[in-house]
DNA sequence: CAGTAATATTTTGTATGCAGAATTCATAGT
DNA sequence: ACTATGAATTCTGCATACAAAATATTACTG
């Protein structure tokens, strides 16, 4: 078996998007490189790869001379990432096999409807509707559009444990999931690609009042 | 007034879209960091961290061990990239401010006609055409999608070479930016976004043969 | 002569070192 | 007490050094 055998600067940018998720580092946070090698137990120069690709992804920002900081957040840049992704989800969805959403549009429903009964840990919550979104768009044949759509997801992850411990906003989105897992099992992608466009603007409605 | 100072990584990374619109690197080259550290007068640090940034714009790819190389051209990922920017050029088109639109209108109008009539250098034609998109785009208030297709833009640079020397698409490609303004005027942003599109989708059509 | 094993060389990936900018702290002056 | 000034410290940005992987070369064997 292939023992694993990445860059370094991969690995710690996982790493740091994982302390991310867990809310190890709150937004406007600077870094201190030396700590944090030391802590990671790596040298500054892998560490630094790593945060040069995440301020590519928007995670971080950096300052001539001052280095790297998680960027800050705000109400308008939430937007700004939502109105993108919205975009970026319902163009993989319009190019995305039929047949392929045919078939895992009844799996899309039971996820869903499965997902709106128990109410789980925040950590669970998100990592599901990640994992559903991945699902639906599956099926989409244009590579660049999945990377860059993880991509701009994982600069918006500064905002999801914003949310943390609202159980209504959720019972929502299950909703609007199910809806758009109908319009596909109905064969109207078209009607999903808008419902999938409706969950990102709701889910925004929905965060705004959590952001300062 | 106050002095340049901006991270060598930076302006490394401009040197080298310069030097690949230039030509200078044939798509699949694999880059020699000593060697090419050494010719920019620069030590391997600072360019590997513009390399990477490159690498997250997908200009470069990079192999364990291997290093990187320009990622080699393919119809199917300009298909795919020139999906993607039609849809974000739409949206921004989309949350742009319908008054700088109507007022920048003309301009874009008469630069569509002026650039139809000479036909200049391949170098010129392409500058003129990203000009003529961030004038139409400068009206958009999400900053954060502008940067995403510079960013996209940037990937998709490869190819703009490779059309070189062809007339005949760039006055199709002139006629194309003159209804787009001409919805502008008309006051049909619905229209022009729309024209925007199709722009994108023909500009696609006219390279693809191209492609290898 | 082809093919393969062993060795040498090149090149990447990571660590360390160093100069200068930014920040902090202390001190002096009002 | 508060601000300003300057020294001391911390930290970043870049350069260099080193180890391991990959590639090229040579030697050997059938």
């Amino acid at each position: 078996m292939p023992i694993e055998r990445r860059p370094l600067r991969e690995q710690i940018r996982d790493e740091l998007m994982l302390r991310l998720d867990r809310g190890d580092f709150a937004a406007g946070t600077d870094i201190n490189e030396a700590a944090l090698a030391a802590e990671l137990g790596v040298s500054r120069t892998p560490l630094r790869e790593a945060l040069i690709t995440l301020a590519g992804e928007g995670v971080l920002e950096s300052n001539q001379g001052r280095g790297f900081r998680f960027a800050p957040v705000s109400r308008k840049e939430f937007r700004e990432l939502c109105a993108i992704v919205a975009a970026l989800e319902a163009l993989a969805l319009d190019s995305s096999d039929p047949v392929y959403l045919k078939q895992v549009a009844p799996e899309l429903l039971r996820l869903a409807q499965e997902f709106s009964d128990n109410i789980a840990e925040q950590q669970d919550i998100e990592r599901h509707d990640d994992e559903w979104h991945d699902l639906l768009l599956g099926g989409c044949s244009n590579e660049r559009l999945l990377d860059l759509i993880t991509s701009v997801k994982a600069g918006m992850r500064r905002y999801s444990h914003l949310v943390a411990g609202e159980s209504t906003p959720m019972e929502r989105a299950a909703e609007e999931h199910c809806r758009i897992a109908e319009c596909l099992i109905a064969g109207d992608p078209k009607g999903a690609a808008a419902a999938l466009r409706d969950n990102w603007v709701n889910g925004m409605e929905r965060m705004m009042s959590r952001i300062p």
